[in-house]
DNA sequence: GACGTCATCCGAAACGCTTTGGACGATAAC
DNA sequence: GTTATCGTCCAAAGCGTTTCGGATGACGTC
């Protein structure tokens, strides 16, 4: 193995020296650089990872926890995250550490352990949960992390997340505008906070509009495709509240529910309409539905190059205004929602 | 963060002899071991592994490098794979690193980079091929490693394979017993190792019964569901070569044979006998097709467990003797097979 | 009493890197 | 001519750990 001392001897310099010339510090001469840069390359020096963490604090590793090993169906989407942001730190000259904990652990002392070590200077945080205590461990901490999500404010930390709020907004809006008043909502888990910022749009377009909400319409639960099924027979089954239009959290939930309508003798758009958040999972895309779906869309996908990006900002040290970013979310129309034609089920009763 | 220092300073002992007692060397008094192992708890005393790393030369990381992000279908059993090795080898206190390479980048340079700085202690390599550049280079470089899989003679190093030709021999064994002579085999890609070996208890079963072999019987290519369709048409379809009985690599080709000899009109057994090695692979077992398949059995998932133990054995020095391990195979017949009672091919030509 | 043995301890060096504080000329400013 | 400034360099300290080569005292043996 190369060192800098190696380097040193054979340049005639000092360490020092080729250390700054190495890592582009000031007070070198352009021609110096130059040539300790070019013998660098030449022997293939590595900087050893583990003199440089004990030097600076900082060990260029980054890592992902997670509670378990994820099972299907959400394992595709597991090595969409994995492989994506070990790809993109990797491009940025930092190792990803995957962290897989006993599911008996305890979580905080999981991460407790993995900074004590100093092993890792920083984390992505996957699936916030509302009062999470990752959150409050790391930020106690002192340790950089981003939130893929949002905690509830203060919101002094670096994340990437969608405008989750709006999106079940504009989702809802869209169904009120069409004359809909019964509207469904299949949310995600009630801990999450992002079911939590979509229960307020999905209220705030009911409020505008004047419609009272009905509990039994809003259900909470797992992104699956069996909640979805589940939820569909539930409602519209028999004894159901029979809405008359649905918002689904993600689009396997309304693969779930297309199921169940389908099963029922219900039909999209005319008997019932379907809108979706798409986030673009593999294989489960909201136009190659039948029928295709009104959505706002937002791949996931796109996240994992942000998140890399803003945590590698985050160790260095970077202004937290440019650790922060929303994705962009898209609405497209597709002809999954009929114009209501109900008399509100307020008269009928 | 407590550092050894702090530790000797709160017993009044010299670091020495606290690092000593921590890692239960020999001259330290029992009593000196107690006090100081209480008092590393009470403060929560974690080594700095980067310290350790630059003392020992070791980091206590074991890498897997991917050449890509997985697509569809193997996706599933990647997360398999890098959950079950990431929390084995953390339950040995070693930290797993994934990294997913460039695929424009020369694989041997990633490996180089990766050991380069010192990082990583050694390797888990998946697929091997015949001549693997990486373990030459690994070899070479004197980096410890385990394969999933065998490469040629030979046979110094680390690996957890299963007896590929014996699988190969006892399938295609059980249909020579039943009467077949025109035996197709759907083989995994031609570079690796695995194949090679099957192809060879293939020829051996096959030059047992003094069957002549027919070249156009045996498939190499992608173990995958599509192969699986493809191969199925072109050996049963028109014009095709019609074997009586045929040998899967794994059950996603089955059941991509199965399809085809659906659609083209053959049943199984009757018109074709069908034998399989079963990895377990999620959701596609060999026992819940239609007809339950004849296989050999050997799961996959047994494999991490394995490959963990061995990789951290390697890199702490282990006897060769300890560092090799064949998984077991089970043979499940299931009445996929029926006797042959067509004329030998060479007598009707 | 001299010697060897044993258990237990310690000081100091080493791992490879970054960083601090200053040295040394050359040049510019007064 | 003195002082300040600047560009370029270096020695040395320090990060936290392990390990090598002794040191020390207690004890038993001859």
């Amino acid at each position: 193995m190369t060192t800098l001392r190696d380097l040193s001897q054979r340049l005639g310099l000092s360490v020092t020296q080729v250390s700054r010339a190495l890592n582009n510090h000031a007070d070198v001469s352009a021609e110096t650089r130059e040539r300790v840069q070019a013998v660098a390359r030449k022997l293939g020096y590595q900087p050893n990872l583990s003199a440089r963490r004990l030097a600076t604090g900082r060990s260029g590793m980054l890592g992902l926890v997670l509670p378990d090993i994820p099972q299907e169906p959400e394992d595709g989407m597991f090595v969409q995250i994995v492989g994506g942001l070990s790809q993109r730190l990797a491009r940025l000259g930092r190792q990803f550490v995957l962290h897989i904990a006993d599911p008996q652990d305890d979580i905080v002392e999981v991460y407790r352990r993995l900074i004590g070590g100093g092993a890792i200077d920083g984390f992505v945080l996957l699936e916030p949960e509302i009062r999470d205590r990752r959150v409050a461990f790391l930020r106690q901490a002192g340790v950089p992390f981003v939130i893929h999500g949002r905690v509830e404010d203060p919101e002094d930390y670096p994340y990437y997340d969608i405008d989750n709020r709006s999106v079940a907004q504009q989702l809802t809006g869209h169904l009120v505008a069409a004359g809909h008043r019964r509207i469904a909502f299949l949310n995600g888990p009630k801990t999450r906070t992002y079911a939590v910022s979509r229960r307020q749009g999905y209220r705030m377009a009911l409020a505008e509009a004047g419609i009272e909400e009905e509990r039994d319409l809003h259900r909470f639960g797992p992104m699956s495709e069996a909640q979805g099924l589940l939820a569909g027979v539930s409602l519209f089954g028999e004894g159901g509240p029979r809405p008359t239009a649905v918002v689904c959290g993600n689009t396997r939930l309304a693969k779930g529910l297309l199921q169940a309508l389908q099963a029922i003798g219900l039909s999209v758009p005319a008997g019932v309409s379907v809108v979706v958040h798409d986030d673009q999972l593999p294989g489960l895309k909201s136009e190659a539905m039948d029928p295709p779906l009104t959505a706002t869309c937002s791949p996931l996908a796109e996240s994992w190059p942000h998140l890399a990006r803003i945590l590698v900002a985050a160790v260095d040290g970077a202004q937290l205004s440019a650790l922060q970013l929303l994705g962009h979310v898209e609405f497209n129309e597709r002809g999954s929602v009929s114009v209501c034609r109900d008399v509100p089920a307020v008269l009928v009763r």
